[in-house]
DNA sequence: CTTGACATTAACGTTACGTTAAGGTGTAAG
DNA sequence: CTTACACCTTAACGTAACGTTAATGTCAAG
């Protein structure tokens, strides 16, 4: 029977570690030597090996270290529950990770300007937004779901460019191009206020407050932010605050 | 015009993060606070609001800070490219988790029981394991990929019980009760060679580097590893050695 | 005996803040 | 005018899991 023994730089090639992992987990007492001689070197027994072995398959499962230490040090441990509860944390970092990729997706879309967003699935956006719910609690029922797409069906093609054309206009003055502008200068605060007329003459009965709940939107909705930021860095931002002020005073 | 000004509370609350934060993204040079007063007081204006909103809007994304500094200071900086290259991290990341929840709700099901993986699934999952590249590219045709599932659907239902209850003592007998034992003690060694002609006799046509490399799946692949790991904690590593010691020394 | 690969400890760097600690400031109420 | 109390400041340590020097000691081979 061979007595075989590991040197930490053998044990650590053998797992695919560097030598400074095992003298960590000889630190933190998650993996103690087998020996250590009068030279002050580590040695390792197979039983060590069996142990970063099972150690390893935790680790790759994203499990934190002390964790780990509870799992391999104490057989009476609970594994299938600590198992459960990291799953629901992997889970969540999943779920979050996959609304990430979307919002990145529309951004990169929309700032390429390949996927350039449609006046239909602009309002569209409003009632199927991620945020329908967030919007719904605020404002209940004065809200109608499909009251904008209605009436945005209701006009002809043609009729519908001229709107899409006064958007557009309308969206450039808001933001406005001058930097170092204030978002309470009267130039945006006049078309803050041909917005919203805009907005209630062409798609929502919307008063002050909803119209402040959409600035808010638009900000944290990147399908909308886009349209801002591409006329200019910072541009949602300066547009929720322009509503914001216009709300203010009126 | 009002000159709104906030004091380093006032911003945080806004922005909803701590004044450290704020204090730290002083630091790094990402915010600087608009004045700061003789008191030492930090102050900031609309336009820092804008740009932690800018800020935000990224973090979100998980997007570094550094990186994030660059986009807000730069004008010209090509964040379209940034930002398509995050994307690849991201879905690496999110290509992982999937990986790692599977894994987990493999490991979960064997501890708890209620998914006991049938002898069928066990001999499948070899041939269609998330390892059948890996085995492919070490033994290329000799290893017939249906094979060991042609040579077990070929058995009577009530063979297939007798079978199963041999894996069954053999693998208790291989990893044995003893967490102080040898893998190459004489009992686990004779329970590995008998495992082997098990293999060969019902399975596969199986020469000892094949096995070497099955032994070395079945700790990779937790569908396999959770078998062993149930019997005793280590059993998978225990018998991996065991299987390479046989293997060394036939 | 030298060379080169390997071993050791110590200590700082990483990321994006959280958390004290010790003390200064602003403002409103008594 | 004092006294609360909320707010501000800097400084410094803690986090997770190692990576990366730096300075130094040890072992085996030629």
């Amino acid at each position: 029977m061979s007595d075989t023994t590991y040197t930490i730089k053998q044990i650590a090639d053998i797992a695919g570690v560097t030598t400074r992992t095992i003298r960590y987990y000889d630190q933190i007492d998650l993996l103690k030597p087998a020996d250590i001689r009068v030279n002050g070197y580590r040695y390792y027994d197979r039983s060590s090996l069996l142990r970063l072995q099972q150690i390893m398959f935790f680790r790759e499962l994203d499990l934190p270290l002390e964790d780990i230490r509870s799992i391999v040090n104490r057989p009476d441990f609970d594994l299938i529950d600590a198992l459960k509860k990291h799953r629901i944390t992997l889970q969540k970092q999943q779920t979050r990770l996959q609304r990430l990729l979307r919002t990145l997706d529309q951004t990169i879309d929309s700032l390429t300007g390949t996927g350039e967003m449609s006046e239909k699935d602009y309002f569209a956006g409003f009632d199927q937004s991620q945020y329908e719910e967030e919007v719904r609690a605020r404002w209940g029922n004065t809200y109608q779901t499909t009251q904008s797409q209605q009436k945005w069906a209701s006009y002809s093609p043609q009729q519908q460019e001229e709107i899409k054309a006064q958007s557009g206009q309308l969206i450039m003055r808001m933001v406005g191009s001058d930097p170092s502008a204030s978002p309470e200068d009267a130039a945006i605060q006049q078309a803050v206020g041909e917005y919203f007329d805009y907005l209630n003459r062409y798609f929502y009965t919307c008063d002050l407050e909803f119209f402040r709940g959409l600035a808010d939107m638009w900000v944290s909705d990147p399908r909308f932010a886009v349209n801002y930021e591409r006329v200019r860095p910072g541009g949602a931002a300066f547009v929720r605050e322009a509503v914001h002020h216009y709300c203010d005073t009126h």
